[in-house]
DNA sequence: CCTATCTCAGGATGACTGAGATAC
DNA sequence: CGTATCTCAGTCGTCCTGAGATAG
């Protein structure tokens, strides 16, 4: 940022210009404190992903995780590493490894949610509770409209 | 995206996660629109700027466009290269290069700003006039606020 | 001395492409 | 056969750190 002059009028109107802007404030203070306890965004996604539909095979994780695959494999290793999660193969299916989350893991989320909700409150700071809705209901719509033009079936 | 399995209802309500979903799709929308001119983002926002405000020096200009100093000089080689800009040492100050925009690059800038124009009618689509308005307004807010908090007198 | 400008090298994150081996 | 999974190698855009040379 650093905005020690105007910035041009023109853009003060402009949705992806606000919306870039946003969200590199919002991606600066989550990053902050993901990165206080040594955690990245892919983290905190794959472990809630996991938390909330129990286990999967790597490839339905990361499309629940809106995680590409092939950036599936180094966040698994990551996770791995630390026993927050469990990659074990699929006897059904042996193509496939199954991920689920370890005792360690849910601890791990946990603590990584507190860091998240400390993120959404620095970033809403300044808009009352009732604009804080209406910005989360206007986004959805935006976010559940593309989403169905680029992906599946939701 | 290409989400063919449900996210997790706990993001649904998430202002960084609504964020950066919105302003990935933002995103491709811009990035696409301005690929198809052979353009970047950094490229439309550096030219806007030369045509807001006039010549100006390189650390000015990246102040103006929220562009990083250290990647300016990049920024410049590419435009320079194309005659959009012109590179001319200031005489009064010998440390500054002072940007103008070219003919050439006032017509490129044209140009881009009907597929900038084309990408926010595309991702803000699904939104009435109305709606479109409010969430200007709240992002607005939003980034004002941020930008005052990390940067200068903005 | 300290600060500002320009330049270069490089990192981190997130989104993405392509290709190969394997299994269905 | 075609398709899906996992893995690996690499690109790109944006934001950012650090360091050096030069100039104010």
């Amino acid at each position: 940022m650093d905005p020690t002059e105007e910035r041009p009028a023109r853009w003060k109107n402009k949705p992806t210009w606000l919306l870039s802007q946003a969200a590199a404030h919002g991606h600066r203070l989550l990053v902050g404190e993901l990165a206080s306890v040594g955690a990245r965004g892919y983290h905190a996604r794959v472990l809630a992903t996991l938390d909330e539909f129990g286990p999967a095979s790597q490839a339905e994780l990361g499309r629940r995780s809106s995680i590409h695959l092939s950036d599936m494999v180094a966040t698994m290793n990551e996770l791995a590493e630390h026993q927050l999660i469990e990659r074990t193969p699929d006897p059904s299916d042996r193509r496939r490894n199954v991920i689920s989350l370890t005792p360690a893991g849910e601890e791990r989320l946990r603590l990584l949610e507190e860091r998240l909700a400390a993120a959404q409150e620095a970033l809403m700071a300044p808009l009352s509770p009732r604009e804080r809705e209406q910005l989360t209901a206007l986004l959805s719509r935006l976010v559940d409209y593309h989403d169905g033009r680029s992906g599946g079936t939701g």
